[in-house]
DNA sequence: GTCTATATTCAGATAGAC
DNA sequence: GTCTATCTGAATATAGAC
């Protein structure tokens, strides 16, 4: 098995660009291998010469941009200080970072996600799982450090709070552009930290958070 | 234009009972019109005398199917005692209860979200808006009531909470069904009433809110 | 490696019998 | 109202020239 030459891996580049932005607006199903091809510059011949079907691009195109989700994922939670909510937050802004960075990725994701009986479908799970994973991991460390309350679900907790930042970060993109990443941010660690209600019992903490890193 | 026979109407019942499973499985597009037809127990000609096309019979669908979705949620808000916590529980809750309810339905609104550039994204993004803004009015109220933070951020936080609640109760329903409903309602009340730190320098009505209801 | 041309399959939509 | 039969366009995938 020789290394991909430059010149076809440029190609298949090209090609994975113009499939992710393409499947990402209309469908897996919905898109032509022309447009693909038209899109990425080449001729459809060029396409198959490629990748022996579109499903096998799609995969293809999977596997590869999934790789710096989970490498993201992993740093974020490793080599950090504080305790649970803080390697929360540190994911939400890791999982706020890829979406922007890879919009159309993350929508294709979750349009795909839910339908079972496609081909591709096990790998769409497997990317959820892992990425669900590492939060309830997360969260099991806080409630063994006794930092979280012991009678939490780490399971369905973890679905929800991966939930809202994909939705959260989703909803931003498409919604509301305009809105730095920070106020993002801060949105999603309000929320996280308990900090909806009004400060009026507690001390005045809260205003710290404002200015935090 | 006369009122739809009851025949026609029945049929027409089946044939969105047909289309909404097999699209929110396969998508769209990947669904052919003779599946949907074989499906519903009718001949393919039944589907065009009833919808003049594929894209017709989806719109269709999205109209009758959401209706019971904004009048859970209009209850919900409306005619209820506490505050903006409880109101947004309340929300969680009837959102679980349309997802346990409808979901097929569901799965399809998330996955056709995202494409923009597609015949009934319109349809789609005004639902969306629809939800979040029900939201973001409770929490506006919140904030001008003093029950919630002044400098809360209500459009992007709106966003997120639904995302946390339609995503888990995806989770929930794809992933651990075996869960019960209540379970869920729980793990979505503790984040959103900050309760995910243990109670250490608080006292102990956390665990009141496990006999809630 | 990439192109053009083409075979083949298949889905959307219609016409007309019942 | 529902069926069967059929038309038509389009999309996947291949073959072979360059």
């Amino acid at each position: 098995m020789t290394v991909s030459s430059p010149r076809r891996s440029a190609t298949r580049q090209r090609l994975y660009q113009a499939a992710v932005t393409l499947f990402a607006e209309q469908g897996v199903s919905a898109t032509s291998v022309e447009q693909i091809a038209e899109r990425a510059g080449v001729a459809k011949g060029t396409v198959y010469y490629n990748f022996s079907s579109k499903t096998e691009l799609f995969e293809a195109l999977l596997r590869d941009g999934i790789e710096p989700l989970t490498a993201a994922l992993r740093r974020s939670v490793g080599a950090a200080p504080g305790g649970a909510l803080a390697a929360l937050e540190r994911m939400a802004d890791a999982g706020l970072a890829f979406v922007a960075e890879h919009p159309d990725l993350v929508r294709l994701l979750m349009a795909e996600q839910w339908r079972s009986s496609r081909p591709w479908h096990p790998t769409l799970v497997a990317v959820r799982r892992q990425v669900a994973g590492v939060v309830r991991e997360v969260l099991e460390d806080g409630v063994k450090s006794g930092e979280l309350r012991a009678d939490l679900d780490v399971e369905l907790t973890s679905g929800a709070l991966v939930g809202m930042v994909v939705l959260g970060a989703l909803d931003w993109r498409t919604f509301h552009p305009e809105r730095r990443p920070a106020e993002v941010r801060r949105a999603m660690s309000v929320v996280l930290r308990g900090q909806l209600e009004a400060a009026a019992g507690r001390n005045e903490e809260g205003r710290d958070e404002e200015g935090r890193r």
